[in-house]
DNA sequence: GGACGTGGAGTAAACGTTTTCTACGAGAGC
DNA sequence: GCTCTCGTAGAAAACGTTTACTCCACGTCC
């Protein structure tokens, strides 16, 4: 890294290029047009020809010393290194982009990074980018879709090698129309759209799906229920038309057929992926008798409200009524009782995005589509039904 | 944004200028030089050049055409607009900042954004950035010191407007050297470096620290105990060294000080701040028998595993015993019972952060350091103590 | 001893913007 | 009718790198 001891290692050097901050190298003859630009000796960061000037080489000479793909003289090397050290230069990022290429960054788009899950994903897709030798832009959209079309522009303008956007939304005609768009202008610029946790675009868009399987972790979730003898399970869905709240409710309703079980309507409800809806929708299928002796919440935030309800209506878990949750939030084990619920891969999504982005050469399947499995953790929230 | 109604744009103009992909606009005497380095038309994303010759203007009126701070025609304008959507112009930011200056980048560094209080302070940071038209580029140490010097270097080549380092570590010489080097070699490059979460640095080293009331908050943590009457009170402290960890139990000994009651070293305990060695600190000292009727943990993971371990052994929270944790992170409110906690302000944390180093004029006192107050939230999990 | 690679260094042309000078035509004021 | 502004536009010089060409000195090989 820079140096912390810094003008010791000039003294390995000979007297040749000896780093007072005044010195402007032995070879003086190298003043063509800079004096004009000369102020105060650190006024601005030094550049590469600060560097030339104080070592008595040229810009290439130093240049190609830092790279390193060229040849170049011990001695000169030494003059160069104590050059860059007395002046702490570092190269310019932005100059540099602009003649050798340098690798874009990976941005990260998302609602909220607080979410637990989201923030997963972060890490992955950072860890992964670092990997490779790009750091991570992170940017919420706070839902707002104008500023979605911003950040898009503005991740185009600075060369970002692939844009990931995580998290469901509603999908509708405008979204697949935004999507379309965002990928054919990234795409123009040479990046790459990434949809994360989202359901495919239609073929031919220049894009890179990679998503989680809902509807089989809610199958999963539900079949345990069922296979522990519950027969009136809750359903605590997400916001209709939300791409991966209605796969889960597929997979519960799929499980209930499975299982020869008629779909109850007043047992399939929908709302906000949030503590306060499951606390609220639970109190009122208790408070409305719909005799349910088990509990499939979408989330764990809203598995943590039915806990709650339950818990305040004197409902004990799992003796009376069984509950399970989707997506293994860290908590999950820790709550009372340890909660039965999904694991879903976050991080290992948000790696595979990047991975996908950037290795765009293997083209896997046809379809720019992957799908992460997800796995049913067994807690404590789940007891057979009582007779 | 760009354009996703491309062309229609365009049927404004008269005919000058019209929008085919061939076309190299009516002046056709422009070629200065160009010639050679045209391949095929989507090559390469559009410059400023393409935009020009298509407009049929000089490079200067696209520029000044999109800065919109200069006189242009509105025949012209219209003609340049019509070839930056044309083309799906957009500027590139390594030019641009080459020449006129951008705002650099917000960078946050931190050991990983999976923990809930760096996600919020992260989400604080990108917020304030966001709203000061600043991007923010998250990277994360893994705890590693040698890959912190490597980002240090890396955003001081990005020409990051700060650097913001967060979350506690253990202070000692070499980080006090580090922290000096980091500062001076930023400040050199006109960046500035931001401690977030940690105790000030000596004097005269150029960075700003925020930090937060750990021990404010421990006190009121436990003196809420002690003034509910409990005198025997278990600290599970975090790891010896570590900076918020041992300002925590400094406002511990406080209030048993101010309260009169004697430091007990058997009841004053260091560790990880994790689930698990609240768990087994409080399991041992269950065993050991050391007959405390409160636990603070010095963090809500740790209260977690402390309330595991005493639900285990069947002793009742808060009737048995109470329990007081740090932090108030979003499930504190979740568990059973309901956590009373310190609420540490993070999102705010972070905000306060960007604002500060951006804000560099409005010197606020002569060190620059800052201290948000924390706050105790009081829930369920404190009772009286019995007799 | 001359032709020839070769290690080591310099020159200058990109890269895509912004911005400072210039330049030029058209009304305005005399 | 002649200068003065004013509105609009172009030419060209930065900005800090990388790299394709040159160039030179020094052995080496016949």
């Amino acid at each position: 890294m820079f140096p912390t001891g810094r003008l010791t290692d000039t003294s390995r050097c000979s007297n040749v290029g000896a780093v007072t901050d005044e010195d402007d190298g032995p070879s003086g003859a190298r003043e063509t047009r800079r004096a004009k630009r000369r102020r105060g000796p650190a006024d601005r960061p030094s550049t590469i020809r600060d560097v030339a000037a104080k070592a008595g080489v040229s810009v290439a000479t130093v240049s190609r010393t830092l790279a390193g793909n060229y040849p170049v003289s011990t001695e000169t090397r030494e003059r160069v290194m104590a050059a860059v050290n007395s002046l702490h230069y570092v190269v310019n990022v932005h100059a540099k982009a602009l003649s050798g290429r340098v690798a874009g960054p990976i941005a990260l788009v998302l609602r909220d990074i607080t979410g637990p899950s989201l923030a997963h994903v972060a890490a992955g897709v950072e860890e992964e980018a670092g990997r490779r030798g790009r750091l991570s832009l992170v940017c919420s959209t706070k839902g707002d879709p104008e500023r979605e079309d911003d950040l898009v522009q503005l991740m185009r303008e600075q060369h970002a090698a692939a844009v990931v956007l995580v998290g469901g939304t509603v999908i509708d005609d405008a979204y697949h129309r935004r999507m379309a768009g965002y990928a054919e202008a990234l795409d123009l610029a040479g990046s790459r759209l990434v949809l994360c946790g989202r359901p495919p675009l239609p073929a031919g868009v220049p894009a890179t799906v990679v998503d989680y399987d809902n509807r089989g972790g809610a199958f999963q979730a539900t079949a345990q229920l069922l296979t522990a003898g519950h027969r009136r399970v809750l359903f605590l869905g997400g916001a209709p038309g939300f791409s991966s709240a209605e796969e889960r409710r597929l997979g519960y309703q799929d499980a209930l057929r499975a299982h020869g079980i008629p779909l109850a309507g007043e047992l399939d409800t929908s709302g906000d992926y949030t503590r306060g809806s499951g606390y609220l929708r639970t109190r009122e299928a208790l408070r409305a008798g719909l005799g349910f002796t088990a509990v499939f919440a979408g989330s764990d935030m809203v598995a943590l409200g039915a806990l709650a309800a339950l818990r305040e209506a004197g409902v004990r878990v799992p003796d009376e009524v069984s509950v399970v949750g989707f997506d293994d939030v860290p908590f999950a084990a820790d709550l009372t009782p340890a909660l039965t619920t999904v694991r879903v891969p976050y991080e290992e999504l948000g790696r595979t995005a990047v991975r996908l982005a950037l290795e765009r050469e293997v083209e896997f399947a046809s379809d720019n589509h992957v799908v992460l499995s997800t796995q049913l953790v067994i807690r404590d929230s789940v007891r057979p039904a009582a007779g």
